[in-house]
RNA sequence: GCGAGCGUAGUGUAGUGGUUAUCACCCCACGUUGCCAACGUGGGAACCCGGGUUCAAAUCCCGGCGCUCGCACCA
């Protein structure tokens, strides 16, 4: 992943800055590192990559935005396995300043290893003899427990109730299964969607944007039967991308199609979701020759996942994950039904033809168990129903859990017999989640977006960001700010912004060369100039961004054009 | 978290103990020009923070914060 040309990335910060794009936030007290501020051009922005990423998934229909909270009480993330994961302990070689995680110099030495406690792992690393494998010593410092998670304490003083930031918006889905399920009126599959910050203490923040401590996630989880995965035919199946198979880890150039015929991706649904993934991020002015859909080796997945696949973009820090695209199955949900002890987290699955179940079994009379066996009679009764062999009749004998062998005489049971009659069947959804990082496919749209060019022998630089997610989508220009032009550029101007949905910008600063080449470098994809000719006819010169060319246009076609991205109809 | 380098207007920079802190882009006003970063005049804007050394610190020293790189970490 040679970096390019390290100027390149320089100039762009630069740009990004200057233009209020990004920037390190709270610098003005020094900075710190993790987190950024988007300035006005950068808020537009991030603005409408996550709009046109929540409209993509709500157009199909069957996925639906919710909101839920960041602050996440500790029970929650407990059952998600965030805190157990959260909560490793690191310890220090102190002979060459190492660091690791305790738990895993100790795999294959301790058993149960996550039920030590940190004194114990500490004293297992000297006991077992554990050497560093960076410099081979045996000198290790205490394990400290490092946890990624901002911890805060829900109500005042100390009856406070510990939560933490969440690390991912996920579990907000989760949580709200049961009333997705309800509102989809109890039927898979369907999906719930969310954006909004999440939040890792990170050790060492770097690069910039890439890994920051508070972040813009927008994550799906789509849920459905895994007895009949879902695929739809939307989304891109047939441009032909880079692909990295863990099988192989070589790249190959196939389209998603191919990649699911060939056995590469082994979940349909998986399948589908890296479809559209590539649909959406393509819309959102990723260049696709610069984005490849990865596969997780067997080690690098989650121990619950069956195919995980990570749309890497390249960009000035290299190969980055920006899309992770993982079949969580049934984990969450039967964890959060495991930890809450409810059947919230679960759908009905219908038989296509009913079927009928023979009873013949023995049902244990309460009124008589009770008094005969007092302490005994939960487990009598439950014996009982459990037998494997029907008897024939009365009396006869059970065993108990514990071994012990108890004579159930008459009237202490009665055999029924009985035809049911079985619909269906409860089980655990599995989840499909693809999870993107907006703060980093925004940095790869605006990397790739950035060309750098030489115009009259000065350097020229242009964001050719789609309209979709260019800061402004027009510019309004009076050729001259005099002679009427002025005024009615600034009619024009205030006309369209009052337009739902479009964001017009007006300059009227310094000559029309220098506005155009300012609203390249800002991405702003159309100039529309008000000249001599447009206080006769009301009409104007509409410059595009991408190559400098202009045509006429009216006033009055304007609006509707701007509204449907119809303007390259003129040229 | 460790080690090395770095931190000067919005941006890019000059400045090795005493400058009114350099230059360019930039931004504003006025004039001028009259469709692709023109020009003139005037104006605006900076030494990361805190402590120390010194008569005097942007400059030397210490600490903090931040950035870059390497090591480590990154559910």
């Amino acid at each position: 992943m040679a970096r390019g040309d390290s100027g390149r990335m320089e100039r762009l910060s630069s740009i990004m800055r200057r233009r209020g794009i990004v920037a390190p936030a709270f610098e003005t007290y020094g900075g710190v590192a993790g987190l950024v501020d988007y300035g006005p051009l950068g808020a537009s922005i991030r603005r409408r990559v996550i709009d046109t990423w929540i409209d993509y998934w709500s157009s199909s229909g069957d996925i639906l935005e919710i909101e839920s909270p960041t602050i996440t009480p500790e029970e929650v993330l407990v059952a998600s396995g965030h805190v157990g994961e959260f909560n490793d302990l690191m310890t220090t070689c102190k002979s060459c300043e190492s660091v690791f995680r305790a738990d895993h110099l100790l795999e294959g030495f301790v058993e149960d290893i996550d039920g030590l406690s940190p004194d114990e792992i500490s004293s297992s690393l000297a006991k077992e003899g554990i050497v560093c494998p960076g410099c081979g010593k045996t000198d290790w410092s205490e394990s400290v427990p490092m946890n990624l998670m901002f911890k805060t304490s829900v109500g005042a003083m100390s009856r406070g109730r510990t939560a933490y930031l969440r690390p991912e918006t996920a579990q907000g889905m989760f949580m709200q299964y049961p009333m997705l399920y309800r509102h989809f009126r109890q039927k898979l599959p369907f999906g719930g969607i969310q954006t909004g910050k999440g939040y890792r203490n990170e050790i060492s923040p770097r690069q910039g944007m890439i890994r920051l401590r508070e972040f813009t996630m927008a994550e799906l989880e789509y849920f459905f039967d895994p007895e009949e995965p879902p695929v739809g035919k939307d989304g891109d199946w047939s441009t032909a991308v880079q692909m990295v198979p863990s099988s192989t880890g070589q790249i190959a150039t196939m389209s998603v199609s191919e990649a699911l015929d060939k056995g590469l991706i082994l979940h349909p649904t998986v399948a589908w979701f890296i479809a559209r993934t590539l649909e959406l991020v393509v819309s959102l002015g990723v260049d696709s020759s610069r984005l490849r859909f990865r596969q997780h080796g067997q080690d690098e997945m989650a121990h619950y996942a069956s195919d995980c696949w990570d749309c890497e973009l390249h960009g000035e820090h290299g190969w980055i994950e920006c899309v992770g695209i993982a079949n969580r199955t049934c984990h969450d949900l039967e964890q959060h039904a495991m930890h809450t002890g409810k059947s919230d987290f679960r759908a009905w699955r219908s038989f296509k033809e009913s079927k009928t179940v023979k009873i013949d079994k023995w049902f244990p009379v309460q009124s008589s168990i009770g008094p005969s066996f007092k302490g005994l009679a939960s487990a009598v009764s439950k014996a009982i129903g459990d037998l494997d062999e029907i008897p024939e009749s009365l009396p006869f004998t059970v065993t108990l859990d514990d071994g012990t062998e108890i004579s159930i005489d008459e009237g202490m049971a009665e055999r029924r017999t009985e035809d049911r009659i079985v619909t269906g069947e409860w089980y655990t959804p599995h989840v499909v989640e693809p999870a993107f990082g907006i703060d980093r496919i925004i940095w790869h749209i605006l990397d790739h977006a950035y060309e750098e060019g030489v115009k009259e022998g000065e350097h020229y630089a242009v964001l050719r960001l789609p309209q979709k997610t260019a800061p402004f989508d027009a510019v309004v220009l009076p050729l001259f700010d005099k002679d009427g032009m002025d005024d009615m550029a600034e009619t024009i101007a205030a006309t369209l912004s009052k337009v739902r949905g479009l964001k017009i910008q007006y300059d009227n600063s310094k000559s029309i060369g220098r506005r155009y080449a300012r609203a390249d470098e800002a991405g702003i994809p159309w100039a529309i100039t008000v000249d001599h000719q447009s206080l006769e006819d009301s009409s104007v010169t509409l410059r595009r961004r991408d190559d400098g060319r202009q045509v006429r246009c009216s006033v009055a076609d304007l609006q509707s054009m701007l509204s449907s991205y119809g303007l390259d109809m003129l040229f």
